[in-house]
DNA sequence: GGCTGATAGTTAGCGGCCTAACCAATTCTT
DNA sequence: AAGAATTGGTTAGGCCGCTAACTATCAGCC
């Protein structure tokens, strides 16, 4: 499931040679551009490693850290039903309800949620961690929270910083051009 | 399908007081990482949704760019036959061989590879890109190149330069993390 | 020549992602 | 109050990852 496609990254000769057959490639761009997706997947891949060793998907452990932080925070805040809806996790999480359907059908079969009708609303389900599930996170996050840290380690605290912001720009445009493709595509072309 | 499973990046003060809850929770690095996923995927899904305009899954399209690159390049250099096995290219694309012969089998039902046994070898299978394949690579690359520079348009070369590095960091130490996992996330601890 | 083991590719089955289509319940409109 | 539009959740079917098990072919060794 990884998102490139490539075991080895061309080198930067390769990138020339291929602009030449194609004056759109900039080499720049797209030598920047390989690093930075190889670079989140490898990461993620360390991490999706380090889930599966504790018989978690990804998708599942990120839906269990939504319902974990939205109950401590919220609960507090005066909400009035617990957990959370499918809808707000399937938003919040990026994922459409139909794959949150599937995700919350396997935490149940798993005992880590449990689905309970809402009581004003009957249309909507109420999500919530069950004692196991808080169990679970008590003992493994330690580990998970470890590995970022070790992952990180061979930058230091500027680094960091620099990374971060480089990061941004580049988030920060790519959605602006999620919501304007054609034109903006377009006018840069 | 994206890496990162949390639609709004928490706050650094909400990281600082998880990070009183978890002692293991270095705070600057959780804040890497995540905007390391975060901008991984961000420029990933945009590249994606481009090329399912065009039809095509990343999956395949990288099928696809293995097999024009490998034809070019090899063939002058005196291999004997023709396109790829489906091991080689499970190898480079990091997928596994059962996952390239589900691939494999859509670009061929749609036209775009042929497999064909390989002479010298009966187990071996000869993957090689049609004509139609290459009109389509022809029509839709100079689009992909384009947004992978509109994509990365935010940074200055410099910047583009320090980012590399900051990620090249990042994947050499998780890469010989993953050899071996144990020790070096002991030590670090 | 005929075992044994390694290698290439496929198949079967599962998880998780998607879209599209579908009901049930609510809310808006008139 | 009754029909229309919206919203919440699920289901069905497809693609694409994975592992495990299988077949066919090749290579080595007695």
């Amino acid at each position: 499931m990884p998102h490139l496609f490539i075991k080895d990254l061309p080198r930067y000769e390769c990138l020339l040679k291929a602009s030449k057959q194609f004056p759109e490639l900039d080499p720049s761009a797209c030598e920047a551009f390989l690093h930075l997706l190889r670079a989140g997947d490898e990461v993620f891949l360390a991490t999706e490693q380090n889930l599966n060793e504790n018989s978690i998907s990804h998708g599942r452990f990120g839906v269990l850290m939504l319902l974990a932080q939205n109950c401590d925070e919220d609960c507090g805040a005066g909400r009035e039903s617990p957990g959370m809806t499918p809808a707000e996790l399937a938003d919040n999480a990026r994922v459409t309800r139909a794959t949150m359907t599937g995700l919350v059908d396997n935490l149940e079969r798993d005992g880590l949620v449990s689905r309970t009708a809402d009581t004003h609303d009957r249309r909507m389900m109420r999500i919530c961690l069950t004692p196991r599930a808080h169990e679970f996170l008590e003992k493994m996050l330690p580990g998970h929270f470890q590995l970022m840290s070790t992952l990180m380690s061979p930058l230091s605290e500027s680094e960091r910083k620099t990374l971060v912001k480089l990061l941004n720009k580049i988030v920060q445009h790519a959605s602006s051009l999620a919501k304007a493709p054609a034109e903006t595509a377009g006018s840069v072309a």
